[in-house]
DNA sequence: TTCAAATAGCACTGTTTCAGTGCTATATTG
DNA sequence: CAATATAGCACTGAAACAGTGCTATTTGAA
């Protein structure tokens, strides 16, 4: 339940590596060679966060790709928003039907905006949450994360 | 992304419809009537949540079924697993992948531990988060969550 | 007793989403 | 020019999901 897709997971694989690499460009070869990862779709991926503003790319031979931004300034949120599309819990509240005239339970719908709180914490958990913080190696990210949760509850929001 | 099923969604309105009830039993004629949903589906799930003990049922004429738990005793994971089966984020850690040997990717996977983390975060936070509080109309039940995150992030747990 | 209303259980179908691939074009380096 | 990379677009097979068909069983009431 509740599963990130294949292309998150690889998206995060390469983004993790990026940080790595520092300004080295990494390429689609290089990350295969190293984690057995489909090349073709991780090439799909790479495509879809250069086209985000992610990571820039650098094309012809010695090509492939780095950040396009300081690692603290990447957010989860960011990451899979742009891979998996705008987030979602319920589907009362997903774009595309809210497009075609909104919840058809709502408004007897008695749990569209609980469930709503739980899905913006989660969402606030992923903005939260920079590649940084998901690098093993440095603790500060993982701080950071935890100060930034502790203002958000001190702040009266609930859950 | 990280879109519920319509089977949760149907399993939410259905005991949070529950609550209100108090201890009448709820018929899924009943649910169908007040919101325009798929009779055959909410039985289905409604078996589920039976199964699982999460509600009682009573066969027969007049029949239905009521909360077996009061609702401050059954949480939004408890619920959320009976539905949707247990909980995974990335393909690395789900259950059916490890009964085979284990992610293909681990070790070298940079990404496997720090992700889990957020994982555990956000199903604390469904464990946390009980059928009352999902429940529009007392407050209590979002005061309670704020708190026993509060516990959680003082006891020291990253996230 | 009979009937109606309800859950129990099981299997099936159509649709959508997803993982992965084919193919061609374009850019860069040597 | 050739090799190596990304850019773009479309396609296929598989899996998950929403929803339905069908029958059996239980219970309450006429």
């Amino acid at each position: 339940m509740l599963q990130l897709t294949k292309r998150s997971e690889y998206a995060l694989i390469a983004l993790v590596h990026m940080v790595d690499r520092g300004d080295e460009v990494t390429s689609v070869r290089e990350l295969c060679e190293r984690y057995p990862l489909p090349k073709r779709l991780v090439a799909e991926v790479l495509k879809d966060l250069a086209h985000a503003g992610l990571v820039v790319s650098q094309r012809g031979s010695q090509g492939g790709y780095s950040l396009a931004l300081p690692p603290e300034r990447i957010t989860l949120g960011k990451i899979l928003g742009t891979i998996e599309g705008a987030p979602a819990l319920t589907n009362c509240d997903s774009i595309a039907h809210l497009r075609d005239g909104g919840c058809e339970v709502h408004p007897t719908c008695p749990i569209r905006s609980p469930i709503e709180r739980v899905r913006e914490h989660i969402w606030r958990l992923f903005e939260a949450t920079t590649l940084r913080s998901l690098v093993p190696t440095p603790q500060a990210g993982h701080v950071q994360v935890v100060q930034r949760l502790r203002e958000s509850l001190a702040a009266g929001t609930p859950y």
